[in-house]
RNA sequence: GGGGUGGUAGUUCAGCACGGUUAGAACGCUUGCCUGUCACGCAAGAGGCCGCGGGUUCAAGUCCCGUCCACCCCGCCA
């Protein structure tokens, strides 16, 4: 052993001890007599003294130090003289007085500095990984990173879960995000995919009779990368047989309060708030609302479809709506500022944004269209103080709910009005399609093995297949059973109770505007599965980097996983991807059309 | 695919609107001095393709066009 403890592990008992340590030299202090040292492991940092009273020889070798070498020392614990504690570190009344040390390793000057000071370019950070990760703060996030997966098994497994490993190598579905491929040199011509989620193996287990199943596992989509978005993430994936959906939730209610209690030591409150699809669009203008602040969304269609603002009340006759919401401080806003919030509304898909200073009464071009009565009960509606801005949305609901959804986030950014804590919500009763204008068909809003609600089966079997091809016909009233988790405004999860009878299960597909042909060779091994014996089923997938960002109060997820991407999906540190041998290609029967 | 912000010593930034001597600061690095520091201190020094390419101009870090990279967002994605 090279070591005794760790470094930050040392107690004020090991006073008088001779203890060895190893590490890394974090600072140094070199006052030509005495050298000090601040020696840093994953624990934290202990200061070693070199001085020449100890040793001569180690003194002087000790002028030699640099930044990051690797370093084993032995030496007699000491409390430090009255005076010179710190009280800053853990460590901070005792020191190491070093006999003897050798130097492990060295290192050559850093491309930029660990200590916390300066924030550095993510490129620079990403490229040397293995230095940034030595700094305090991302030794903390991985070291909950581990404590918050630790919790989910223990927690699971005390549950009669168990954990199943399901194929990289699997097959590509046509529904969802696009595919990661994989050449299969075996089979010229034929592509792996890198699985989106375990989504059927999964559901096959549980036709396999395993009843629950956990797993935690990287999932891939290759999608555009954003703050919370990794071309490569892991989900806490789980399924149960036997269940309803509030089985599954209660499950993960428990499981996120152990998680939570266990490694940050917080008693979140459950059962979480539950929203319904509806009303989270209605109020927050999005699936996943931001519950940390207030200003929803008003409907205030009612109070102005009277006033003499021509496009509000045409928007209104025409089956329209108005929708307001408050710009909490924005009073203050100068016209080129208001333009820009303007142009930020349209960009969201708005044709315009109305707005009403509230400041010294009611100012804005549009005031005089409003009595004073319609213009109070507005403010009272929408919840305006002076100094506030009422911004009104006039299109379709959607358009109207999801520009002020839009809008509500970015001022919340702006006034800084977000409260500390975990707000959870339940996101229930989602619709089970949706309809997609490109492709001119319906989509399913979660996977197409979402059951229906009980009271839709019945219309959903004897739904005419006129109704696929329709936008306004009832298919898009079809609810699911299906339910996202929410916090502080991320999607941290999301499942259902899947179909377990094959009638169903093709239905869908029809809808879905899948062919029986296309059914057959994509999902055809899957659809013969459900008809030996398949038990009512259901489970959820968390996503285990998004939960742990929240949790360690990171703002992007690159900050809790060990080797990210940068937004094209490079990788700094491997350089990957990369071009390959003509050789390699050539095994693979693929040639390139670039 | 689209919008926004940024790119200047190793690092973090200033300089750019108004083009003009030798491009600055802090931290880091190197050397020397220093026995109670802890972001040690003091002194001296090294360090620059101003992202890249083109253009305007007597003259470009600064203006114009293009391009690459990073980040944030929309689309896309559970």
């Amino acid at each position: 052993m090279w070591r005794d403890k760790y470094c930050a592990e040392i107690k004020e008992d090991d006073i008088g001890k001779e203890i060895r340590l190893c590490g890394w030299v974090f600072r140094r202090r070199d006052h030509g007599g005495l050298i000090f040292i601040d020696l840093r492991d994953r624990t934290g940092i202990i200061q070693v003294v070199f001085s020449p009273e100890i040793s001569e020889e180690m003194h002087k070798k000790a002028h030699s130090l640099r930044s990051e070498y690797v370093i084993a020392v032995k030496g007699t614990l000491k409390r430090r003289p009255e005076g010179t504690e710190n009280p800053e570190i853990i460590t901070g009344n005792i020191e190491l007085w070093v006999k003897e040390f050798e130097i492990l390793s060295t290192s050559k000057p850093l491309p930029f500095q660990l200590d916390e000071k300066t924030e550095v370019s993510e490129i620079l950070r990403l490229k040397y990984r293995y230095l940034d990760l030595r700094r305090e703060e991302m030794q903390r996030n991985f070291q909950l990173r581990h404590r918050i997966t630790m919790a989910v098994r223990n927690f699971l497994d005390s549950k009669g879960f168990i954990e199943i490993e399901t194929p990289m190598l699997t097959k590509s579905t046509p529904e969802g995000a696009r595919d990661f491929l994989v050449p299969s040199r075996l089979n010229p011509g034929t592509f792996y995919a890198l699985p989106q989620s375990p989504q059927l193996f999964k559901q096959i287990l549980m036709i396999s009779g395993f009843d629950r199943y956990f797993q935690i596992v990287r999932c891939f989509r290759d999608e555009d990368l954003r703050a919370d978005r990794q071309p490569e993430f892991t989900q806490i994936d789980l399924e149960m047989s036997f269940v309803k959906p509030d089985h599954i939730i209660e499950i993960v209610e428990e499981m996120l309060f152990k998680c939570f209690k266990e490694v940050l030591g917080i008693s979140i409150e459950i059962p979480f708030k539950r929203l319904t699809y509806e009303e989270a669009f209605n109020k927050y203008g999005s699936d996943k609302p931001d519950l940390r602040f207030g200003l929803e969304i008003q409907d205030i269609s009612e109070v102005v479809k009277n006033s003499h603002f021509k496009v509000f009340v045409d928007i209104i006759e025409r089956g329209g709506v108005v929708k307001a919401i408050c710009g909490k401080g924005l009073a203050s806003l100068s016209r080129g500022e208001i333009d820009k919030l303007v142009a930020l509304a349209q960009s969201f898909g708005a044709k315009g944004l109305a707005w009403i200073k509230v400041k010294n009464g009611f100012e804005s071009p549009i005031v005089k269209f409003f009595s004073e009565g319609i213009l109070r009960e507005i403010s009272e509606r929408v919840g305006v103080e002076e100094g506030d801005m009422i911004l009104f949305v006039a299109d379709t609901n959607s358009i109207a709910c999801e520009v002020l959804g839009k809008l509500r986030l970015e001022i919340a950014e702006r006034v800084a009005i977000k409260n500390e804590g975990f707000y959870f919500a339940w996101i229930v009763d989602f619709p089970l399609f949706e309809w997609d204008q490109d492709e001119k068909r319906f989509v399913s809003m979660h996977h197409p093995f979402t059951s229906p609600k009980d009271d839709d089966l019945e219309k959903l079997l004897n739904m005419p297949e006129e109704a696929f091809k329709d936008p306004y016909s009832n298919v898009k009233d079809l609810k699911a059973k299906a339910y996202d988790i929410v916090l502080n405004g991320y999607e941290i999860g999301g499942g259902s109770i899947r179909i377990h009878n094959a009638e169903i299960q093709e239905q869908i597909f029809k809808i879905l505007g899948i062919s029986e042909q296309e059914i057959k060779k994509r999902f055809g091994f899957f659809v013969e599965a459900l008809k030996y014996g398949t038990p009512p089923h259901g489970g959820i997938a968390l996503g285990l980097d998004r939960l742990v960002m929240i949790m360690t109060g990171a703002d992007s997820l690159r900050d809790v996983i060990a080797f990210p991407k940068t937004q094209k999906a490079f990788c700094p540190l491997s350089e990957a991807p990369t071009e390959v041998d003509l050789k390699q290609l050539k095994d693979l029967h693929i040639k390139l059309d670039i």
